[in-house]
DNA sequence: TTGCTAATGATAAGCTAATATCATTTTACA
DNA sequence: TGTAAAATGATATTAGCTTATCATTAGCAA
């Protein structure tokens, strides 16, 4: 698959800009709301284009909640893992990870990566 | 929704003995590969059905992992966790859990579950 | 500017899982 | 055993998300 030349457009700066400044996992409609904002007229269709392109880029990774779309946060933010509010249905970060989980696999288990997500009222909700 | 009374048959015998005998969650799929060496002939639907009623009557509990179809297992389990096979695409379950997990959440989040899965190769793949 | 072609946006198509449909078979009670 | 109705199984349909299509727009190098 040649993938040519990549250019430099108003709606990839757009969800670029977004996804740098987010402090927590972005949806693709969350996406589409907020890159509208820079980029008029935006179609859902450019975003996933451009989060595609930001996937493979390795600048952005996707955060894969059962039940949800996924979302997509800035790759540069160290081990962590999710909260999920139950109420209104954004995504959050939680800092930290007790990495001693990877012991609670059966013996001859190889282990490579964990997650793991929280799930309740976010600050707002539960206000 | 009259519910109706319900029938005994073979096919539903089938799906609750296999998922009484296993031991780790299986899928729709998995269920129904097994519960045919019970209940020839045995079809999809009726395994969703089956599991649809194992499900509220609270003898089984569905087992959600991101990209995946959903798993089933008993209920009388206890509290634990997951691991997903990258390579057989199995699912196990994991004894214990480390409870201060929800420590780990923002203060003013309340959170009511967590959700613990392992990704690796299980004991057979990793041989 | 011009011209080539990547990128866009509207929407159709695809995919996977789960539910609905319906003619036929079975259960279970009278 | 006869029979009403639940259950089955093959398959159509839905649902949610993602990718493909294609005519049009717009980056960008000459």
């Amino acid at each position: 698959m040649p993938t040519g030349p990549t250019r430099k457009t108003k709606q990839r700066d757009a969800v670029r800009a977004v996804l740098g400044a987010a402090e927590r996992p972005l949806s693709i409609d969350e996406l589409l709301k907020a890159a509208s904002r820079r980029a008029d007229g935006l179609g859902v269709a450019t975003v996933y284009r451009a989060v595609a392109l930001l996937l493979d880029e390795g600048w952005i990774e996707a955060v894969e909640i059962p039940g949800e779309p996924a979302r997509y946060e800035r790759s540069d933010k160290g081990h962590h893992h999710h909260f999920q509010c139950e109420k209104c249905d954004r995504a959050f970060d939680i800092a930290g990870c007790l990495d001693n989980l990877r012991k609670l696999a059966p013996p001859k288990f190889r282990v490579k990566e964990h997650s793991v997500t929280l799930y309740g009222l976010c600050a707002a909700c539960a206000a």
